[in-house]
DNA sequence: TCAATCCGTATC
DNA sequence: ATACGGATTGAC
């Protein structure tokens, strides 16, 4: 794809430089073999040094070294992060490794004196090169771990998130396991073909229920780039409805990669692909399989040998041939989000993956992400999603019942804080002889400010960040733009008065045990997470992700403590606690059968009414409106440079950003968390030395690609220079403080 | 006049 | 990051 923005002046340096030291034109290949080799380059100095007597080392005959007869210029990634060296470096191929040095192949080449891995990325009959090129040292693995696709993602994702070829490469390829290697067979299995698939023509129910659906399978079979963001009715089986959607693409004879956040749901959708495909047709792909088994599947892919591919973020650069479906469940759970550099989310990468390569996508899940929003009102995917008849005949009955709990009424009630209308629920279901699912928030919400009257969010008058309060600061003070706020007025309800959020509201199963007495206590969290329960009574406690599921539906779902949720400071707090919600409701029996879920807030607040009515696309739409007025991403692009004051200050001034870039900040920010460095500084009398600041840049969503440019030149600028580092850059960052 | 050192720059 | 080249400084 493009390749990096080089500054002019580099170019002609690199030139200038280069012709003053080539003895030899640039020119075809049969004009290398002259080229010096090393063997017969002119000593050094070196061996003058008194510390270090003379020591002349013979060197390797150079008369053994000649380039490959055929293409004996390898272009090589070179595994280093520094984004000025983000190119590839043209390469002598020796011919005793003119077989194994193929493209996508793992190198070991000499780079600035240094050993260094790399990617072959192409074999080239000549360079541009005027200089003097080195031998490749050797082939690591002449397994061709990248196609011409991935390299071509990744550089695509590296310019998109302001990173190197390098680190995507890392996220991109696992590490190589040797014993692996040799396990996998060899034989390309390109011929067989598809097994049992089933019967394009006879449409499964599932998808029929949707009217876009039956189209959107047909695309997937016929291979068309038919582009979707799905909104999976109530008590959806959703694992079921992607394995069929493989299915179609398997009996088609083509492959598909099926994403979800994690490796529970990844569980239910191996599961569910395996009672539509014969075992031998998929792979699921995951971080916690282990080096070696995960390499092992790796190369499976690679090799063709499966064509439908499950698995969690990282599997969303998996070397999957011939994509006819790329499609992730539940966008918008935060795991999508990778955290290592350049930080590209799944959605967007399975996204320019459909785009470069024409394959068909599907975007779904219970709820719907403002950034899927934008998907469907910019008429770049269309909408499936099931009629308002089929939803009301699936959805349990739903009703919010405030926060203010118990109001005298039951004891037992009371004591485990729960309201009325929750209380009889949960009774109701139980006597029917279904279990109960209450979803507690996780523990440890950043402390926050919230309106006291309305308690929706404090937000900046300036830039709409959000307000908080830090132990130094007495004054509430946006996060963003560093806004002191001394006379705060609530944009929403005009309240004037703040309030902490997000402390406080826990709920213990022991509580909830007292109140039931006698009724079986399961509780799902942290790291002891039940994966199903049974058809039978039970008070279910689980932490929002960590649902079990139950076979016939839960009788009752308690939500509590959403208002700690709503109230937390991230941008997509609303939205996040809808997509909550809505996967335990989904869980939930229709209430036709009894299904009821009770919410613990304000019936009135958007996310409620958005459940109530189960109408996550009323709530992505208004969202997403919000954002636009607001100036919040998606609707707008936004970058963050954060690290030490000197880097974030420089890094601003040398960035020559395009037109209508705003900048917010710089505030200082909370160190990250995480393994801090010992032995950073050594006198620790100023205690400003870790201070870290972060400055926002924000612009509007057509200017992204020209921010992103403006960016890595700067990065690239400064990482070419001594004494001056570059502080961490984040395009849209997904986690908002 | 030579060598040790400092900068700046490229790294195939 | 290093490693190298060219300029600069210092001592004979």
């Amino acid at each position: 794809m493009t390749p990096p923005p080089i500054r002019a002046d580099r170019i002609s340096g690199a030139i200038a430089g280069g012709q003053a030291a080539a003895q030899s034109q640039p020119g075809p290949v049969g004009q290398l073999g002259t080229v010096e080799q090393p063997g017969q380059a002119e000593p050094t100095a070196q061996g003058k040094h008194p510390a270090a007597p003379a020591e002349r080392r013979p060197r390797q005959p150079a008369a053994t070294k000649r380039p490959a007869q055929r293409l004996p210029i390898a272009k090589v990634a070179v595994d280093i992060s520094l984004s000025h060296l983000d190119r590839p470096f043209d390469y002598l191929v020796p011919a005793d490794l003119d077989d194994q040095a193929q493209p996508g192949a793992r190198v070991r080449v000499r780079f600035a004196g240094r050993l260094v891995d790399g990617f072959v990325l192409e074999r080239r009959e000549s360079t541009e090169h005027a200089g003097r090129l080195g031998y490749l040292e050797r082939v690591i693995s002449p397994e061709p771990v990248l196609t011409d696709e991935i390299i071509d993602l990744a550089r695509a994702v590296a310019d998109r998130y302001v990173g190197s070829l390098a680190d995507v490469l890392r996220l991109a390829v696992p590490p190589r396991h040797a014993r692996a290697e040799a396990s996998v067979a060899d034989a390309a299995g390109s011929g067989c073909a598809a097994s049992q698939g089933s019967d394009p023509l006879e449409l499964p129910a599932g998808w029929a229920a949707y009217p876009a659906g039956k189209a959107f399978l047909a695309a997937v079979t016929r291979g068309a780039p038919a582009r979707a963001v799905w909104q999976a009715a109530p008590g959806e089986d959703w694992p079921a409805r992607l394995a069929e959607l493989a299915g179609a693409a398997d009996a088609a004879g083509r492959g598909a990669l099926l994403l979800v956040p994690d490796a529970r749901d990844l569980m239910r959708l191996e599961t569910a692909l395996a009672q539509t495909l014969s075992r031998d047709r998929y792979v699921t792909l995951s971080a916690d399989l282990g080096p070696s088994e995960r390499y092992k599947r790796f190369l499976t892919i690679r090799r063709g040998h499966a064509k439908i591919v499950a698995g969690t973020r990282a599997a969303a650069f998996a070397p999957v041939a011939d994509l006819a479906l790329v499609a992730m469940f539940d966008d918008g759970d935060e795991l999508f989000a990778e955290p290592r550099a350049p930080y590209p989310h799944a959605r967007e990468v399975l996204m320019m993956r459909s785009a470069a390569i024409g394959c068909a996508l599907l975007v779904g899940g219970f709820a719907r992400t403002s950034e899927s929003q934008l998907l469907v009102e910019s008429g770049w995917a269309k909408e499936l999603a099931a009629t308002r008849e089929l939803v009301r005949s699936r959805m349990p009955r739903i009703q919010a019942q405030g926060d203010s709990y118990a109001i005298g009424a039951d004891s037992a009630a009371s004591a485990a804080r729960l309201s009325p209308a929750a209380f009889a629920a949960a009774r109701a279901a139980l006597q029917g002889g279904a279990p109960v699912l209450v979803q507690v928030p996780r523990r440890g919400y950043l402390p926050a400010l919230a309106c006291a009257q309305c308690r929706r969010p404090a937000r900046c008058r300036r830039c709409h960040g959000p307000l908080g309060v830090s132990a130094s600061q007495r004054i509430p003070t946006c996060r963003w733009c560093g806004a002191p706020e001394t006379h705060f007025i609530c944009g929403a309800c005009g309240g004037t008065e703040l309030r902490s959020a997000g402390q406080g509201a826990e709920r213990t199963a022991e509580e909830l045990g007292r109140a039931f007495p006698g009724v079986t206590l399961v509780t799902s969290a942290g790291q002891k997470i039940r994966d199903t329960v049974p058809n039978r009574p039970a008070i279910v406690v689980a932490t929002p992700g960590a649902e079990p599921i139950a076979g016939d539906g839960y009788g009752a779902a308690l939500l509590l403590d959403g208002g700690v949720l709503l109230s937390r400071p991230e941008l997509a707090a609303g939205e996040e606690t809808l997509r909550r919600w809505m996967a335990a409701a989904a869980l939930v029996r229709p209430a036709s059968r009894g299904g009821r879920v009770v919410l613990g807030v304000d019936g009135l607040l958007p996310s409620a009414q958005a459940l109530i009515r189960w109408d996550p696309v009323w709530h992505a739409a208004a969202e997403l409106a919000g954002r636009r007025e607001l100036g919040f991403p998606p609707a707008v692009a936004m970058a963050s440079l954060s690290g030490d004051e000197r880097s974030v200050l420089g890094a601003l001034t040398d960035l020559e950003p395009p037109d209508q870039v705003e900048v917010l900040g710089p505030v200082p920010v909370d160190s990250a968390p995480g393994p801090g460095r010992p032995g950073e500084s050594g006198g620790g009398e100023s205690g400003g030395a870790d201070d870290k600041v972060r400055v926002l840049l924000r612009t509007a969503a057509s200017n992204r690609r020209q921010l992103a440019a403006a960016l890595r030149v700067m990065a690239a600028d400064r990482a070419a220079r001594r004494d001056t580092a570059t502080p961490r850059i984040q395009l849209d960052p997904s986690a908002w403080l």
